[in-house]
DNA sequence: GTCTATAACGGGATAGAC
DNA sequence: GTCTATCCCGTTATAGAC
């Protein structure tokens, strides 16, 4: 199983450098030194790269959002929690670059992503209870919903979001970036703390910017 | 110039129900009973026509953000405007199943599409001050430019979230929806008012909905 | 301005030798 | 498992008739 696992890498990393649409079967056959005949033995084509691919990143992810966040109490473990996804999903970039996309042409993809996605909202959902838990926030039942559905929508457009600004950050920039942006959305529900949860927020972003 | 309309009308409702990626410029020309060179003699390719149907775009879009927003006080004032602009975005919607594939894979689009952002950002921008203006929200300046850049997230991604979520709502239910999502980000910086406004807002909602 | 016909290209996919 | 050779197909693009 080397050969397969080659293939996957490559196309990995060449697919998150150039994007799924630029590169044929073909291109990443050439990449490896393989004719593609090769290539179609191991994969019937470019959709099972990508769904051994998209295999890959789910496991990685569940580990991620089902394992730790008992232990999220903390403003600074929070913004840990979400640096760590960011980067898994910057990891397997080339999916979230254009999930419209990859959701309309392979549809057998698009019922993963979306479990995903549930995943992501529920480990969200949990981290907001331990807060309010703790009394850290306190939000309307409505409101709640909303903030969540906002913050599932900002770990899944974050990329799109910065090719089409056309901001040009590095990864762990715009990580940290993002990080920020998805945890400012919490502080106008942390009451009279609030101001002083901000200050702590923007400091960290400083420091993990200059370093 | 009869035929050069034409054209762009039957690509932008085929663009619409089919995705960009799924259409050649030899299906446009066979849903005009026309053939391939002659479409290819008034558009030398889809990318024309996509800039073409662009320009379109970027005249209304401005007419409807740079116009207006003097005009916008209350909260159903505020409801209406984004109702309009969501509406308008809505009428060409395949620039927005995939923004990050149509700005990568044209780049003279991104700047355009670009120009575009900036006037959403300058109209929320505009709405918000008069909100403050008149008491109606108030809000901390860092937090105020990280709220600017959600809203326009929000205006920019809300058809991909649809697809991505595979929830099947009819246009008017989806726009309907997405107004309330946008409007109750606002909220939160409402103060004492907010409990109040987010009702109205519901209410407003419920009754779209089920009309 | 509109049309038909056709050339040129590239990707997807397979057969069969090694 | 790996390779070469080849076929099929859809798309792009142009030449030239009407």
């Amino acid at each position: 199983m080397k050969t397969r696992d080659r293939i996957l890498d490559i196309s990995l990393t060449l697919f998150n450098q150039e994007g799924e649409a630029a590169l044929s079967a073909v291109d990443i056959a050439n990449a490896l030194d393989m004719s593609p005949g090769n290539l179609y033995y191991h994969f019937k084509g470019k959709e099972p790269i990508i769904e051994a691919l998209f295999g890959r990143f789910e496991d990685e992810m569940a580990i991620i959002l089902n394992g730790t966040h008992g232990a999220v109490e903390s403003i600074e473990d929070n913004w840990v929690f979400v640096y760590i996804v960011l980067e898994e999903i910057y990891d397997f970039r080339f999916f979230y670059r254009n999930v419209g996309e990859l959701v309309g042409q392979y549809p057998a993809l698009a019922k993963r992503f979306r479990k995903v996605l549930a995943m992501k909202r529920r480990a969200i959902d949990s981290v907001l209870s331990v807060l309010e838990q703790r009394n850290m926030m306190s939000i309307d039942k409505r409101l709640r919903a909303a903030l969540i559905d906002q913050l599932v929508s900002t770990l899944t457009f974050w990329l799109s979001f910065d090719v089409v600004e056309g901001t040009d950050r590095s990864g762990p920039r715009l990580i940290h970036d993002t990080v920020l942006r998805f945890m400012l959305q919490i502080v106008p529900y942390m009451g009279a703390d609030g101001q002083a949860v901000l200050e702590r927020m923007l400091e960290r972003h400083r420091q993990m910017v200059s370093a």
